[in-house]
DNA sequence: ACGATTGATGAAACAGTATAACATTGCTTC
DNA sequence: GAAGCAATGTTATACTGTTTCATCAATCGT
């Protein structure tokens, strides 16, 4: 059985991350203009601040970097482009971390999950339809009707473990 | 196949509250004495408190309720409170909700799933090894050490979903 | 082009969640 | 009973997120 789903993993390192950014908001720009929804300057910004860390990020962080290229920026202003990203599947909040992050995989709805580095916050983001599906299954068994998941966990990434081994070897 | 783990869900409406509450606390009681862990006067209150609400609750809920009986109480004190019961794994904190709830099965330290009626705010605890295999399995594969799982599910409760169709059927 | 409607942003205040830092009290152990 | 440590008291503050109302900008029908 395949049922690997889509990944954005830990491989990720040393990629241009200049164009990972410009294809995300290339993405970000078309779904948008498929549902007529309105990709102002603000929402652009912060979604690019979101790609741009590449890592989990919180909502006064971005804050702090959009009042540096515009005076009123007040905590509304930010929430309110979260929202707007967030209703449209272009980022996912860690509610574990209170941060967000871009999405992978904006094209199709869904929900996915997340391994979080405790090392070095780093964050892939798995869709493993079989873990959602399993998920779903033990719900329905208990009459639950599912309308979102969230799935969140904290670890190690490879580098960091390695590191980790590292030093105790050196030690 | 059988793996359905353990679960505690929405069958338990009009049970033995108060035998429940001292169920949860004599199991509570039993886990410190066998740590050394102290479980103090304010602790057992929090943790009494939690399993008294049956539904998840935030910490100043708790230290609404804790100033009622105890005059000096303060934020650190309930939070406080929180972290020694969360460390024995004698509750849980829900991530997306921002509140705490007893847990079902103290005895064997564990990471639960949680589905969250959207409803009525009852939350069912499920233990379904399969869904923490697969998360593992898939982590693993990514060569990702978890740490920590955090699996939250939020919808409709049967009681809840009934309901609903039951109101649309009427209009 | 015009006004009406709706959506987006500005601005101020506030509500909710959590921690830091330091003082004090109370076990417990020798 | 004094030392050492765990728990609590106390004050202040940091962080996360929302409400409310005003203003501005885009869109649409006419």
């Amino acid at each position: 059985m395949d049922s690997s789903g889509t990944e954005t993993g830990f491989a990720a390192r040393g990629h241009d991350h200049g164009q990972c950014v410009a294809d995300a908001l290339a993405v970000a720009e078309a779904v948008c203009a498929r549902r007529n929804a309105r990709l102002t300057h603000l929402r652009r910004r912060v979604f690019e601040m979101l790609w741009a860390a590449h890592k989990p990020t919180r909502a006064y962080d971005l804050l702090d970097r959009l009042r540096h290229e515009h005076d009123g920026a007040a905590p509304p202003t930010v929430y309110r482009a979260l929202d707007f990203l967030l209703e449209h599947g272009l980022i996912h909040k860690l509610e574990s971390l209170n941060a967000y992050i871009g999405c992978v995989q904006p094209d199709a709805p869904h929900r996915g999950q997340f391994l979080i580095c405790d090392g070095c916050q780093s964050v892939a983001e798995l869709d493993d339809p079989e873990i959602a599906k399993r998920v779903l299954t033990k719900a329905s068994d208990l009459g639950f009707e599912v309308r979102h998941q969230t799935i969140e966990v904290s670890g190690m990434c490879p580098d960091c473990s390695d590191e980790h081994d590292a030093r105790r070897r050196d030690a």
